[in-house]
This record gives structure tokens, sequence and C-alpha cells, in this order.
DNA sequence: GAAAATATTGAAAACGGTTTCAAATTTCGC
DNA sequence: GCGAAATTTGAAACCGTTTTCAATATTTTC
């Protein structure tokens, strides 16, 4: 009993198209996927065919015969990080138009659950995958490459093989040109507040964080560096910890702008100005960063570029054309968060 | 030595399994989806055979023969925005772990890529349809709900037919909370920047202010109303054609956070405070709003929650099982960028 | 214990395409 | 013009399931 309500769906298929056109649904076939030369009388009798009776092929016999899917992959880390989602968007929006549709998985940031995920993609025979973040081990990914076609945003991987496979912004350097502005700026008391523990971004940041002290000859004060979330709790108890431990400083440099937002937010409840006493810098450059009090100076990150970028070159690569991926360089957004450090303070 | 997971390439398909386990294909597919009572001991021999030799059903197969695809479509309206992002992950959370898997399609807010985009999802023969926000007309939704299963969420439809078929948050009435929170605190010049201008969103914000300001008797002074785009800028822009008309205003409803944010940082370049002089309460309830300065008042919408419950309902739909929507009131989250107004002024 | 009713089962026909293979038709070299 | 090579074409096999239909096996019923 499979008669619908709405009965007049009846699929026109190739072999309605061929009868039509007197033709072997062969050489419609062939017309559909220009795979092999028709003659100009036939290939047209058939286009008009298709035209008039509004021929759609069905992606599933298409598949199942061997062919493409038209469908990639997306592992996403559900976290509702702008930074992520505006790269997600950047995926869409690109892929929007073209034969191919994406297909949501969410990793969660859990290595098992990303494994289902990829296990969930793959079953259902994606063209290619691109893997947004994640923190999938280098085995596991040197695996993947080998099964399909895959692309890495918002990630790092340092493998000659994935270089041209990878589309990310420099954490470390990025934090470096951050940490080294608010030096430029006089500062010399920087305080960081990093990300999640073994989060790759967080550790880059840090790192980068770190070298930029040591190459303008400041030490390294462990005291400086709270540990922190991602989130704008961690930007409060960061400070509040700071205030309490009674560190002099006159910087701070936080992992994300959610946790700077958080940190400027204690450092207002007492009563301490920014950018006046202290200064303030983000990371990832939000929208609503632009329009804090004050404005957040903060390294921008092209996450939805990033994106496109990605879908982009997943396409190419589906397709064995060559392509390039654009270089996406950190760039310092200087707002009002900052300023140079007071000549009285030392 | 293990075979390597590439070399394994050839797949194991249901006739395997029947040779494996020496019944028929037909029973296996019978196990395989419980359709008709199979002897206990083919049963488990079936079962056994498509354990050891990691039977993977090929899902276009399956569709192809006419079952279901296992698939959702899920169509967005790209902007970004954190409710609309939010939505999204609570459907994508929601339906990790089940077997059906998320195809996004973009709208982008405009209604022949919307249109487009879902004639991409019937093309794949999704199961069923979650419409995320958008303003697709009455006329096509009606079709829409008509050729396949369909859950609206994030857009009020108010047609007694899609009343089990729709989340969201009352708009309105969210903004009569907000608003008349504002006029219990004293205020009673309060000014409303609005979002984009036909959005039904903004149009149903701007109503539900409307109508707090005439139950407590306050005139409705349009020249307290500003246009606004759901962005920063304009709250800034509203902010300062308020100041240049000299317009007295002791209180601000944003229609949403980021324009709440925008207009917060106009009065604090006017060394205006914030909520000493002006209170301000905006829309979302976005992260970053509790870590504004000062913290925002905001109206909560439990976004993930309602992408959550749209996946689940639309699952049960699917699967004609019956189901019920929660309801999501809005709540009004009070911070500290609002307080009473000032006996002096008046 | 036989006829009738009921449960299981397998063969074969869809589902809607792609692709291989060989036949039919053209074109070409001389 | 004639055989060889190249170009078009259609028939049929195949992709991996579900489902119909008829056959076989098992129970019931009387």
């Amino acid at each position: 009993m499979k008669k619908s309500a709405v009965a007049s769906q009846k699929n026109v298929t190739i072999n309605d198209i061929a009868r039509h056109a007197g033709v072997s649904k062969s050489t419609v076939s062939r017309v559909l996927n220009d795979s092999t030369p028709v003659n100009q009388d036939k290939r047209e009798a058939v286009l008009e065919a298709m035209k008039k009776m509004n021929f759609e092929p069905n992606i599933f016999a298409r598949s199942l015969a061997g062919g493409q899917t038209k469908t990639i992959g997306v592992l996403t880390q559900n976290i509702g990080s702008p930074f992520y989602d505006a790269i997600s968007q950047g995926i869409l929006s690109r892929l929007t138009g073209t034969p191919y549709s994406p297909i949501f998985a969410d990793g969660q940031w859990k290595p098992e659950v990303g494994h289902a995920a990829v296990e969930t993609l793959v079953g259902r025979k994606v063209d290619g995958l691109i893997l947004v973040g994640g923190r999938m081990p280098m085995g596991e990914l040197q695996d993947l490459k080998q099964r399909l076609p895959c692309i890495a945003v918002g990630r790092e991987i340092k493998e000659e093989e994935w270089a041209s496979q990878c589309v990310f912004v420099d954490n470390e350097l990025a934090a470096f040109m951050a940490t080294s502005y608010l030096i430029k700026l006089g500062h010399r008391s920087i305080a960081h507040i990093k990300g999640i523990e073994d989060h790759p971004d967080s550790i880059r940041r840090c790192e980068g964080y770190k070298r930029a002290l040591k190459e303008a000859s400041i030490e390294v004060d462990t005291d400086l560096i709270c540990e922190g979330q991602f989130d704008g709790e961690s930007g409060v108890k960061a400070i509040e910890t700071l205030l309490t431990r009674s560190k002099h400083f006159t910087a701070v440099f936080a992992a994300n702008d959610l946790t700077a937002f958080g940190a400027r937010l204690a450092l207002y409840r007492q009563g301490i100005s920014v950018p006046e006493d202290v200064s303030i810098i983000g990371f990832d450059d939000q929208l609503e960063s632009s329009f804090a009090t004050p404005p957040l100076t903060s390294v921008h990150q092209p996450a939805f570029e990033m994106g496109e970028a990605a879908a982009d070159a997943l396409v190419k690569l589906i397709n064995k054309q060559s392509y390039e991926l654009p270089d996406f360089p950190p760039e310092l957004i200087i707002r009002d968060s900052t300023q140079a450090v007071k000549q009285a303070s030392s």
C-alpha cells in the first residue's frame, strides 16, 4: 500500500526519455554524462525530451551504479564557537549552487564520537570530507586520507602530505603578533589566559605568546599565565586570580574574544579601566568585538573565507582538478582596548 | 599483519551474507528490516554472519528500492546569527547517534534561493524537512507540507495546521515582557531599535514593544523608534540619531543583543552611563551578553533546545509516532544593564 | 488423518541509473 | 572500390536492496 496522497508524483526516468526521444537508455545516459560522443540529432532529441518532461536524474540510482554521490561530508566539533560556526557557514555557502550537498556530522571534540561520525559519513559514501577543527590523531587522519579526498580547515596539520589539504591560520604566529604588539606598546607585564588545556589552538597560542616575550628578552612568568576554557567565565576567574595574587600586569592576551570579554568585565567590576590601566587583546575578532566597550583589539581569522576555500578545494580535489589554497595570514585588528603603557607605571 | 582498511574495498553485500548463512537474500533483507517473521535459527545465522563479516547495508540501494533515505533536510538562512546557529547546532546534536543524517541547504533569506534549496533537498529525497527561520510564503509552505513531513523552528506560523509542527518563541510576548519590565522600573521614555525592516521577528518585537506601552498608557512616540539591521552598527547609529534629535529617553529596548552592544558603545562614547543614565535590554541572550560591560539584560530564547525539539519531532513525525512539542516561553534574564529610573529625571 | 489455514521461504521483478561489449554504420587509406 | 579502422549505438549485465508472488512447510481444525 504505497500509494501516497501525492499520487501525481510519477517520476520521469531515463527510460521515459529514451522512449520519447526514440533512442536507447544507454544513449540518454551518455548525453547525461557526456561520457561518449553522441550524434548531434539524437543528442538534441534527448535534451529536448529531458527539458520537456522535466527530467531529474535519480541521485540514488546514479550512486548505486557506481557514480559519485555528489555529497560532501563535513565533520564539525559542535561547540557553538563563532569561529568554527563561521567556517561551516562558509562551506555551506560555497557549496550552494554546486551539484554538491553537505552532510554534517558532529564529533563533539571527542575522539570516539568523531570516529563514529566519520564512519557514518563514509557509510553514506560521501565523495569527500571536510574536517573542521577536531583532534583526530595523526594515524587516523592518514588512514582517512587514503580512503577518500579530505580537506582539513581550522586545524594545523604539520605533516608534509597535508600541506596542500589544510586551511588554517598560524595560531602561533598570530599569538606572537598580538603579544609583540603589546610589547611594542611598552607593556612588559603581560598576562595570558589560555584556552582549553589540551586544545591544539590553545597550545599554539600560548607558544606564540611565550616566543614573543622571549624574543623581547622578557622572562616568561608562569604566574601570569592562567588556565582557561575559551569561555567568559575563564576570563573573569583569571583576572580575579591575578588580582588576588597581587600580580602586577598592564596587559592581557586572552585566548579568544569571549575570554577577553570576561576579563574586561572582571576589571570593570574592580574599577580598573581598559585600556587606561590595562590593555586587552582577544583572538577571533568575532562580530561582537567591534561593539564591545571599548571595542576590542583582536586577531582576525577569516573563518568564513577559510570555509569557502576548503569547500572549493575539496570539490576540485574530488574532480582531480588542480587547485591552490590561498594563504590566510592572521591579522591584528587594532581597536580601543589597547594603548601604550603609561609612563608612570613601571 | 592486519589487512589495511584500504585493501578491504570489496563491500560486503546482502548476497554474501545470504551465502554465508545459507539462506536467500530475501531472508537476509527480512531480518535486516524486521519486516516479516523469520525462524529463530535462520535469523541467528544471518545475524552472526552480518556481525562476522561486518556488514553495512548500502544506503543507496535501500533508498533506490523504495525505502527511506534516513536523511533529513535542514533549510537554514545563512546569516551567522547566534540564534539560528544555535538552532542548527541543536538539530545536529540531536540527530547524532540516530540513523538520520542532516543535509543542510542555505536559503540566504531570499525566497528564490530558498526555493531552489528546497528543491535540492527534495531531489535528494530527504525523509523530512526542518525549516529554520526564513520567510517562505504561506502558499509554498502548505505545498511543502503536503509533499513531506515538515517542522518549522524559529519561525511563527499562525495557521492552525502548523500548530503542532512549529517550534518558536513568541516574539511579541517576549518584547512585551522586556518593555513591561522597563516600565515597571519606572521608565516612560523607552526607545526601540528595530531589526531588519520586513523581518518577521522584527515586526513582532516592535508590536510587543508598542503593546506594552499602550497597556501602560504611555503614548507610542515614533521618534523613539529607530530603524535597525540586527547588527551592531544599527545600535550605534540609532543612539547617535536619538541624541542628535535631542530626544529624551531613559531606556532602550534593542531588537537583538548585537544591536544592544552597539547602542551601549555609542552611549559609552558620549559618556552616558549604563545603567545609571540609560537602561538597555537586548534580545537573544547570546553567550557574550553575560560578559558585556555591564552584563546585558536580555530576553532568553532556548535556541539549542528548540533545535533539539524540532529534530526530535521530525523523526517522530517521519515514523508516524505521536509526539508533543514542548512549550518554549520567553524568559527575561535580568542583569546589570537595567535599573530603576532615577527619581530626579522626569 | 486429511483438508484448511497459517507461517516461512526463495525466485524474480522492481528501483533508475552506468558501463561493458559487440554489432552496425561511417570514414579512411590506397 | 575494398578491407581496415574508427565512430555510434543498443542490448544486457550490474550496482545492492526491497517487495511481490507463489511455493513449501508447519499448524490447526474437525
